[in-house]
DNA sequence: AAGCCGGGGAT
DNA sequence: ATCCCAGGCTT
């Protein structure tokens, strides 16, 4: 807070902690301080709402209840657990960097400089479990404190440097047992109060410090970028039978976009290429089979990712032959990245949402995932 | 600093 | 349809 003495920050400080005590929601990793399930509520509240996280909190903490656990659960385990919630290099990370930990200090890392070089552990996250774990003063920089900070300073600034300057007063001068609450209240005033569209300023204990109210410059805060539109891709994929009546499902490459996810086998229809002519191209790239057998439209899910979209069509077909004939087949079933899967068997694994969607089009497979989720 | 990575809910 | 969320990694 540049324009603002330090008498004024310390009445901010207790102003926004006075309000956090009157009004903070219960979460389910409000209830504890242990650095563990603080690291995993971080870890799934990148990007991720509030209450997306409160029905996955406990089920994953169920599953995965100590660092030692995650650490010596399989990958794919994990990934399972981490179905649905998108950004799966976060799944990945969260379990490379609980190994680490576990082999390096045979505990949770030993420092905030230690924990913030582990994988998936940027700036906010590192902040965010020292300030509210480990009660040291550091700024947890995300969406919420910032608009909350562009606002109470009336920062014109996309530098985090900016940021920082403005919010690493705030932080400064309290006993280390009003750390965790003031690193949380300043998120908390951006998820109820200081909301990003319409702002609920008459109910904000910070309304009288506030320089954006008094400048009138609220709508402006934070300054925002443009963004390009998303482009629109039409992909066809593949619900493809062999002779006993199970499917094909491939694994995606680990470091690709929903890397280690399974999915059916297709890809992008090209301009001008009618869908079936199109499914069968990319089965033939793919798989290196040609001869598809029964051919059949089935449907199509719309679906949309952070930089493009897609609307998947999906088709079903026969095996021409016995998988074994195929060599490219028989190369991606003995390498693991691809099963032959009775509809039951779905249940185990992780599939990208948009699949999940195009396969409750087949009956047979609603039926599967109805399963799957009891 | 900018581009990339999912998904969902609010408007 | 658009925006944006308790961000991190790579370039």
């Amino acid at each position: 807070m540049p324009a603002s003495p330090g008498t004024t920050t310390r009445a901010v400080q207790v102003a926004l902690l006075r309000w956090y005590a009157r009004c903070a929601r219960d979460l389910p990793w409000r209830r504890t301080s242990a650095p563990y399930p603080i690291w995993i509520s971080e870890v799934m509240l990148q990007q991720t709402r509030v209450e997306t996280v409160r029905l996955r909190f406990d089920e994953f903490l169920d599953r995965f209840p100590t660092l030692d656990a995650l650490a010596a659960a399989p990958l794919a385990r994990v990934l399972k657990s981490w179905e649905g919630m998108g950004y799966y290099a976060r799944a990945r990370n969260l379990h490379r960097a609980a190994r680490e930990m576990r082999r390096r200090y045979g505990g949770f890392a030993p420092s905030h400089a230690a924990f913030r070089a582990l994988p998936g552990v940027g700036a906010y996250t590192a902040a965010a479990v020292w300030a509210i774990a480990f009660g040291e003063a550091h700024l947890p920089l995300d969406g919420n404190v910032r608009r909350v900070l562009a606002r109470l300073c009336d920062l014109a600034t996309h530098r985090q440097d900016d940021y920082r300057a403005a919010g690493a007063p705030l932080m400064r001068g309290l006993p280390p047992s009003e750390v965790p609450q003031m690193a949380q209240a300043l998120m908390e005033l951006g998820a109820l109060t200081c909301l990003a569209r319409s702002p609920r300023c008459a109910d904000c204990p910070l309304r009288r410090f506030c320089q954006a109210r008094a400048r009138q410059t609220i709508p402006k805060r934070p300054l925002s970028r443009p963004r390009p539109a998303r482009p629109h891709h039409p992909v066809v994929i593949l619900y493809l039978r062999n002779r006993r009546g199970q499917f094909l499902l491939t694994q995606r490459p680990a470091h690709a976009m929903l890397g280690g996810l399974w999915e059916l086998p297709g890809g992008k229809a090209e301009a001008g290429e009618t869908l079936p002519r199109a499914m069968r191209r990319e089965i033939r790239e793919e798989l290196d089979l040609r001869g598809l057998r029964r051919l059949r439209y089935v449907g199509a899910v719309g679906h949309a990712y952070t930089h493009f979209a897609v609307t998947l069509h999906l088709f079903t077909a026969e095996m021409p032959g016995p998988a074994s004939a195929f060599p490219a087949l028989r190369r991606l079933s003995r390498t693991g990245r691809a099963r032959w899967l009775f509809p039951h068997q779905i249940a185990d694994y992780a599939l990208p949402t948009g699949t999940h969607r195009a396969l409750a089009l087949l009956p047979e497979l609603h039926r599967a995932r109805a399963a799957g989720r009891r």
